[in-house]
RNA sequence: GGUCUAUUAGUCAAGGGGUUAAGACGCCACCCUCUCAAGGUGGAAUCACGGGUUCAAAUCCCGUAUAGACUACCA
């Protein structure tokens, strides 16, 4: 037998299978011409955070655009790192965005697909396969370095001002005799599997990528760590290689982060003769912090990188999608435009329109989408979805809404489903502030806004006149022409227009009347149609609110003097 | 330090030799209007800098600057 052999038997005892054997068992999918595979790749570290989720969202697009094949993998070989019910989190966070992988975990144990296990830490037998035929053909080897070493090999690397990193003379272990690295392995020493790099980094390569195109590097000359020592896990790179190379995966799409160790996996997939998938590399989402500069979005740090944010805040998930696509094909928007009744899944991802440059994280945007998304909504839809969101942030708001159901749609149906509707909600979160004062049950003790009239004997004049003699309610058109009659009568200018040209003949205009009549019923200066609210209220809560706020003027009043 | 990427208004961006340099969010003004939210009209604001190439450069080339990512037995 010869060393090389004893040395990979010694490393991988319990290896059967080869390379070949695993290329029979994940044959090249038979897909339609065209049909691109992808997948999401996160480790179950938690929540799904923006930027994995425009990731994710851009894999899937991809995928489905061509009838391809979109899969999910769980990237657990940093065993620390992991936290409990992660993959059911992250399956919940990309259903709640309708992307639903083909292939993949379905829960924290189980998966569909023939590609799998597609989670890795089930995968060490494939892994070490693969390392063992690397170790036979003399492109890996056994490193032996302690932290401290490698510690060491950085500082000098460091202080003579060279390239930082395990490689040429620098490495070590590389140069150990087989018989050496035996012995070692025989007496129990820890050691990781390093890469023998075969490149030279005075050499260039050019390598594609789909959003930027040709971008020329150094060949890669480190021996990177292929399996870790404690676990034997794989690192990154390998596992990649491997996994999106059995995964037949056509197309990986990932962050602007991986650009870097590029070189790494084509130097990977060339010692194994694999044929090299396709690379996009997606801008990053940052954000600017505290001093002022952009980084990347991050996970731990930023509460709006998170989408259960958006969840608590009632940004409807629709929105938020409409807002990543728009941040991840600039001629979405465009599109949008112009197909405002098609279906989503009707546009097509261009990898020509994904952006090379990060991109900030804009608030106020995704509010701005949000609010025209809400707009559109029927008066239904959005009762169901606010008691929904109500129910699990604001209990006292969800009950009520339910004891007063058609009221409360009424109320949502306000300059709703028309042509024009009215725009004024944002989030299911800010919708309350909107309409509390509907309910008597927030109308105990309103705070009142301050009127332009605010001399109270006048105020009572105004409304117990537009009570007694004006209000009526049968037509809207009708009764603006009555509020208009009453302000004449009361020496108020029922013309906006003539009051501005001649403000001294008059006590004020009909916006000061409608204005006491409106803080009188809501407590608020600004308020949705005045008429749709009156009758919504009806004759009864009218009279009871206006005295109401003519009492509380008294009340004022006294407690001044 | 090294490698790579990026750089068009406050933000997202179109445009890849000749454009009055699109559009969206935000901002401002006016109009509409019973108040808001909208809607309408208009406005301020951009090609990072320096050199080339060219009749002509935001666009091509070379430098510089700035920002970011990577440079882990994290992904």
């Amino acid at each position: 037998m010869n060393k090389l052999q004893e040395l990979a038997d010694l490393m991988f005892p319990n290896v059967k299978k080869t390379i070949a054997d695993y290329e029979k068992i994940y044959p090249e999918r038979s897909l339609k011409e065209g049909a691109r595979v992808t997948r999401f790749a996160p480790s179950p570290t938690g929540f799904v955070h923006m930027g994995s989720l425009l990731s994710a969202f851009e894999d899937y697009k991809i995928a489905k655009d061509t009838d391809g094949i979109f899969y999910l993998r769980i990237e657990n070989t940093d065993q620390k790192r992991s936290v409990e019910n992660g993959i059911v989190g992250i399956l919940n966070d990309l259903k709640n965005f309708d992307i639903i992988p083909d292939e993949g975990m379905i829960d924290e144990e189980h998966s569909v697909g023939a590609y799998g296990p597609y989670i890795q830490s089930e995968r060490q037998e494939i892994y070490h396969t693969f390392c063992k035929e690397l170790v036979l053909k003399g492109f890996a080897y056994p490193c032996f370095c302690k932290p401290e070493e490698l510690e060491e090999i950085r500082e000098i690397q460091e202080l003579n001002k060279e390239r930082i990193g395990y490689y040429g003379s620098f490495a070590k272990c590389r140069s150990l005799s087989i018989d050496e690295a035996i012995k070692k392995i025989k007496s129990g020493e820890e050691y990781v599997v390093r890469l023998k790099s075969p490149g030279n980094f005075n050499k260039k390569i050019m390598l594609h990528d789909e959003v930027r195109g040709d971008i020329e590097f150094p060949e890669n000359d480190l021996d990177i760590v292929l399996l870790k020592s404690t676990d034997k896990l794989p690192t990154y790179h390998f596992a990649h290689v491997v996994d999106d190379h059995l995964m037949r995966t056509t197309h990986v799409c990932r962050g602007e982060e991986w650009i870097a160790s590029f070189p790494i996996h084509y130097q990977l997939f060339q010692i194994f003769n694999f044929k090299l998938p396709a690379y996009a590399h997606l801008g990053l989402v940052m954000k600017i912090d505290e001093n002022g500069t952009r980084r990347k979005l991050s996970k731990r740090k930023d509460k709006e990188a998170s989408v259960e944010f958006y969840h608590k805040e009632g940004i409807p998930k629709e929105a938020v999608k409409l807002y990543l696509m728009t941040i991840a094909n600039s001629n979405f928007e465009e599109w949008l435009d112009n197909n405002p009744n098609s279906s989503l899944d009707e546009f097509k991802f261009d990898f020509k329109k994904i952006s090379a440059s990060g991109t900030l994280f804009d608030v106020e945007k995704l509010f701005n989408i949000s609010k025209n998304y809400l707009s559109r909504q029927s008066a239904r839809t959005i009762y169901d979805n606010l008691v929904i969101w109500a129910e699990e942030f604001e209990p006292e708001f969800a009950s009520i809404l339910k004891n007063n159901q058609d009221y409360a749609i009424k109320i949502f149906n306000i300059e709703r489903e028309v042509e024009k509707p009215r725009k004024d909600y944002v989030s299911y979160s800010s919708i309350k502030n909107f309409v509390f004062y509907m309910f008597d049950e927030y109308f105990e003790n309103p705070i009142y806004e301050s009127t332009k009239i605010s001399d109270k004997e006048e105020i009572k004049i105004i409304l117990n006149t537009y009570f007694a003699k004006y209000l009526d309610l049968s037509n809207k058109d009708t009764w603006f022409l009555k509020v208009k009659e009453m302000t004449d009568e009361l020496g108020y200018a029922s013309n906006i227009k003539e009051y501005k040209k001649n403000p001294k003949n008059y006590k004020g205009n009909v916006s000061d009347i409608t204005g006491v009549i409106r803080v009188a019923l809501t407590s608020k200066t600004n308020t949705p149609d005045l008429y749709e609210i009156m009758k919504l209220l009806g004759k009864e809560k009218i009279q009871e609110r206006f005295t109401k706020y003519i009492n509380s003027l008294s009340v004022k009043k006294s407690k001044i003097n």
